[in-house]
DNA sequence: ATTTGTTTGGCAACCGCTTGCCAAAAGTTG
DNA sequence: CAACTTTTGGCAAGCGGTTGCCAAACAAAT
């Protein structure tokens, strides 16, 4: 069924050029290496026979694949979407292919998965990882990482500046007369985690009010849910929390209860995923820029081919901004 | 910066077992091949040097790459999630590594695309591709593809059967009391939205309904907003919408027009999408088993790889089903 | 004991492309 | 026009596996 009409390699076009395959090469891969006249009677032909230059065959001795590992821990997380998207763009661009590998949460599988993917690839962009430092480390010993969201010493990340849409919405909520507020946690374990509630409880303190950081159980929509019983222990009229899976669930359990959002409790999530403005009322969020995220990650790990005796690279931080929809309000008096 | 020790080959392996190279790759490859005992001295070998096979180097001879592309329109489609992340599972399982492409609905893009990995690929699955019916066949001529959602004359596909979700969702709609319905469709050329459109229809004349079809400009939640008017116009008391996206710009636009949901109408989605019951009221759906369709794509993509005589499979029909949730209620007497 | 059949593992060619090295050709220079 | 430099393109050796072919070693059968 399948027509095996074989590709044209670069021996056909040498042969109906009339020049040896070194020549072929060398026309179609070091432009100006040969003569100009001999070049293009090798693009010619090489036009003519429909030729694709077969990637395995150059990876071979090259060593390069031209190919880019994304690894994310749940790929349904839409937190990603915007993320890979980004990614998939700034690669195919820059003439590479991404290869999007999932680690289910596990570090188990993100080892083995690695393993796997890791001869196949030139460089690895850490999405969410449940690898530790140690390891992270290790992994940049064989090949390029650039890591999202977090932050090894001695590897390159990209990570977006927290602090602008951080006060943002710290100042927000004061405007609104919120003088008690909370932070529904994430992973403590989490750099961005850690870095949010920096901010956060720098921010609100400047501010004069007070801050109170609740744990969950995990960053989910279920997670959120879980924390709302704590949050109306603690006694606060906003809240913010740690993502908008979070935020959202935090929002529907409330609405369950009995508390309205946003008149009896303000919500602020973060992200700005997909589906955070289907709720009622939608949801105010700080955005962050995730697409440029997954841009410049890829970006990062291409500039560190380049540069590789160099050390880390640091990703020019994309600023994260408050956008205000629904679940906010001034504070009940 | 990068330790460059360089990954362990056959020949290393060869060495320290003190056997032929060819011996290695035998032993590695066709278990049984050779003598148990050697088998398992190369083993140890592998083991002891960390061996892990060069994929590039195993696919120039054998022209299997071992990796499977997935295309999509736009990866930020909630819908493609689920797709996705079946078929990364199932790739994984077998042993594939799976490359996923983005089209941006541009079957410009999408040739290029396509054109630009499939020389790295085995095979592809289409997502939900722009390509004509005729480029796709022509596709199939060059590489096994799977088309999903789509049928192709001899191209393989693994289609859902919508038909029970259908029926039951018409069904739910007629005991509610609903006489008059209506559905907004999708893309007009999608083979999906006709076939959705046909059951839908005779499953509401069977039951002494009148249905309408409502026309859209896009199948987002925008497109859902905009057909709004029509549905009015169309005096219906209930609406099944192509996708969960149009049903959620419906609810939202119907909403702002003081048209309450479920009370004045019904809606009833398509796909059961990530966030579909993020909203007010959650929104009723016929769910499709997404991430099964996924795993099927690649498992009829491999086996087209074993049967290559044969013609095209068409994957067993997974099946539709009515997820009710608080988007439908009686008809208005 | 001789013939025939089966394992077992080595040899070497090949997959398609890259690249160091070198010699012929062309261009410069005085 | 001789001597030297630069361009140009061919040769051949890899890159790391796979696999057809074959001979040696061993087993089975007559």
């Amino acid at each position: 069924m399948r027509v095996n009409e074989k590709a044209a390699t670069i021996y056909d076009i040498a042969k109906l050029a009339g020049v040896n395959p070194s020549t072929v090469s060398r026309a179609l891969t070091t432009p100006g290496r040969i003569n100009a006249t001999t070049e293009a009677k090798v693009r010619e032909a090489a036009k003519q026979l429909n030729y694709r230059v077969n990637p395995f065959a150059r990876a071979l001795p090259t060593g390069k694949t031209k190919m880019l590992a994304f690894m994310v821990a749940v790929i349904t997380n839409p937190v990603f979407f915007k993320l890979v998207r980004g990614a998939e763009l700034a690669a195919a661009e820059l003439g590479y292919t991404l290869v999007i590998a999932e680690s289910q949460e596990s570090s188990l599988v993100e080892s083995d998965t690695l393993e796997r993917i890791l001869p196949s690839v030139d460089g690895v962009i850490l999405g969410t990882t449940r690898l530790s430092d140690r390891e992270i480390y290790a992994l940049n010993q064989q090949k390029p990482v650039v890591l999202v969201n977090r932050k090894v010493d001695g590897v390159s990340d990209v990570v977006p500046d927290n602090s602008p849409g951080i006060a943002e919405a710290v100042k927000h909520l004061a405007d609104l007369g919120h003088k008690h507020i909370a932070f529904v946690a994430g992973p403590t374990a989490s750099w961005i985690n850690t870095d949010r509630w920096n901010l956060l409880m720098k921010n609100a303190v400047d501010l004069g009010m007070t801050i109170a950081e609740i744990s969950s159980n995990e960053p989910t929509v279920e997670g959120g849910k879980g924390a709302f019983e704590r949050v109306r222990a603690a006694g606060v009229t906003a809240v913010v929390t740690y993502n908008d899976l979070m935020a959202i669930g935090l929002l529907r359990e409330a609405t369950a209860a009995g508390v309205n959002v946003p008149s009896d409790l303000s919500i602020i999530g973060f992200d700005n995923i997909f589906g955070s403005d289907f709720t009622n009322p939608p949801l105010s969020t700080i955005e962050l820029p995730l697409q440029k995220i997954g841009t410049e990650a890829v970006e990062t790990l291409l500039k560190s081919f380049i540069d590789e005796q160099d050390g880390p690279i640091h990703g020019t931080s994309e600023v994260a901004a408050l956008l205000v929809r629904g679940s906010t309000a001034k504070a009940k008096a």
